[in-house]
DNA sequence: TGACAATTTCGACTGCAGTCGAGATTTAAA
DNA sequence: TTTAAATCTCGACTGCAGTCGAAATTGTCA
């Protein structure tokens, strides 16, 4: 690797540690660019030549996370069990993980269900790497005929998809709180499984 | 009324109208407050007497729009018609509202979504009077035995409402097209019935 | 090695959201 | 009507996101 290289990564990482560092201490509203420059030990131009915006520096951290957890996720959740119980694993998982700071987890949130109009491809990419990981578990389910085979993969996780982004909803309007997400996740996932049910009579309770 | 209150209501709507044809004219991003100041015949200071911040002035005229919109999609639903096509009709007209600006529909998606803690509450009781105009097309599809009598019917409204986000954010992201959207609100609402239906043998095809 | 091109770095600068407190207007009480 | 309190209005000011072009660093080729 050539020297301009070598210098642009360790600069780069220098970005993003100041940033968790100072995003982990003052939040992220709290944070200017400048003081993030001082003390990444750059200037504030630089800060820009690696981001576009401020908002995608906890973007490019946030992502980095999630797709350690992503991988995670999967191997968390035991392959044999119900599909209610993987994905309630699963998307329990995330939700704790995503809410683990409040402000971080809004701006992620708006910007990955309703990105800008540059942003939209890159977000795109990355839920599909997500859904990727989610497919062989449906698969599975599909094959103890614990879901519809007639129906794609992708409109199943995407269904799951939105009853998550809905409790998150919830959640963040303060509708729900922490303690009653999981129950009313179970709750609203089991109300889609009913309808994700290969078939008809009366199953689970 | 005092005369306080009378310049009040005046100055207000003087700072809504310049909004809406600034707005219009020119984008949200690209309206500075100094301009619409202006335009509205007062002080910048004076504006921020009346909104919090910027985006709440937009906020306040997508909600009095959507306020009138509500009505409108209830009484436009056929009560007698399946619950299917009724909850087609009012959310593809919410989804064709909230998207004819793009940008709009993006600031006011987010917040209302994802609302900061300050706004939580409000947006709050915005959703609910929505869910209560909701609740008796609901109810009279449970009469008809469209829908299960053993459900609540804020988890039903929200089923429905979580995927209609997850359709908005497919929007955004780009992954469904304008003209893919009916076909695939009816393809996951769908889904999502063969859930909700009371019981079991095949129904719908 | 020297010298020119390409890339990277930097902080002064621009423009705007939101604050603040001094002054103007309205209300209430005598 | 006078006066003091309450409320409203204003634009100068602060602070920060993002831009820009001049200067520094690195790569390339003679």
């Amino acid at each position: 690797m050539s020297i301009r290289e070598e210098k642009k990564q360790i600069t780069k990482q220098a970005i993003m540690d100041a940033a968790i560092t100072l995003f982990s201490a003052n939040g992220f509203e709290n944070t200017s660019i400048e003081e993030l420059a001082k003390v990444a030990g750059v200037g504030k131009g630089t800060v820009y030549g690696y981001f576009q915006t401020k908002k995608e520096i906890l973007h490019a951290f946030c992502e980095n996370e999630l797709d350690q957890i992503y991988k995670e996720l999967v191997s968390l959740a035991n392959p044999e069990a119900p599909i209610l119980e993987q994905m309630l694993t699963i998307y329990m998982t995330e939700f704790k993980y995503v809410t683990q700071n409040k402000e971080f987890g809004r701006i992620f949130m708006r910007q990955t269900i309703f990105p800008d109009e540059n942003d939209a491809k890159n977000f795109l990419k990355n839920e599909d790497k997500y859904f990727q990981l989610i497919f062989p578990i449906l698969e599975r389910a599909q094959g103890r005929d614990e879901l519809r085979k007639d129906l794609e993969l992708l409109h199943i996780t995407g269904h799951f998809y939105g009853l998550y982004i809905l409790l998150m909803s919830a959640w963040y309007s303060g509708r729900i709180p922490t303690e009653e997400i999981s129950t009313a996740m179970e709750l609203i996932f089991r109300q889609a499984l009913e309808g994700l049910q290969p078939h008809s009579d009366s199953k689970s309770k």
